[in-house]
DNA sequence: CTTGACCTGTGTCTTAGACACAGGTCTAAG
DNA sequence: CTTAGACCTGTGTCTAAGACACAGGTCAAG
């Protein structure tokens, strides 16, 4: 199998392929043009892969679970503590993202009701720059 | 004023002002010994970016602003509509975040009632290539 | 003069791929 | 067999917004 043809197979794009072949978290075999030629195995890591990319874990994550797995160990109990950590990460951003849009809303409906004014010396936009969010009561 | 000053001065780090002065958002002058020195108009200048940037605005969107309002010109019109684009773009990262929050904890309880199993030929970690998200009713 | 604390600019690193590009492969037409 | 064109290849570079490393410079105290 060559690099689109398993990235087709599993609805990715070649470069992420060779983005996780560059890693060595695939290994494949080199045909004889000097292309890559992924095997079945391949085809049921990458699987993998993906899945665990969908749940939130980062490419070095899966790097350290499989590495276990090669092993032999059982990945589980890895699997879980990372989890662990980054549901805790993906709950800062959100809470983050959150109060972002929360800000950002607020400026826009202020804005549309809001003057232009030309830039002074000391103020490049008043908009940005007499900005304060409503506090919510 | 040298860098860690400006940076203190108003709750940033020196990398934060060397970065934007690398990419020419200030322009300190250069002091005899070669490092650079920074006015008063830089001061409110490095101010607003940091408003602008807590607000969501991006860098690049925020050199586009220092340009117009160079040429004397009122960047409202400019800030209103590079709002909209960003707040767009952080409601879309922001529902994003919330259905992986969502897989996420569904998949951390799910997997502590769950064995732990060695991985096997095509099979890496049962508890991800397994797990499928409960619909919500 | 020397020590040590602090500061400097420059260069490299980070994520997870996307994109550019020069060249290779392969199929069909001539 | 040749050629054209479509498609594919690996490698190298780019992204955002700084963080970090590092060799060397500065400056006040002793």
């Amino acid at each position: 199998m060559k690099v689109t043809e398993l990235a087709k197979s599993l609805g990715t794009t070649a470069d992420t392929v060779r983005y996780y072949t560059r890693l060595g978290l695939l290994k494949p075999a080199k045909s004889v043009n000097g292309y890559k030629s992924y095997s079945n195995k391949e085809v049921s890591r990458l699987k993998f892969i993906l899945s665990a990319r969908n749940l939130g874990f980062s490419v070095a994550d899966i790097k350290q679970i499989l590495n276990e797995s090669e092993d032999g160990k059982s990945a589980c109990p890895l699997v879980r503590s990372l989890i662990k950590e980054r549901l805790e990460e993906t709950e800062k951003q959100f809470q983050a993202m959150l109060a972002l849009r929360g800000k950002m809303s607020s400026a826009l409906s202020q804005w549309e009701e809001m003057e232009d004014k030309a830039p002074t010396a000391n103020m490049v936009c008043h908009l940005i720059e007499n900005f304060e969010q409503i506090k919510k009561a």
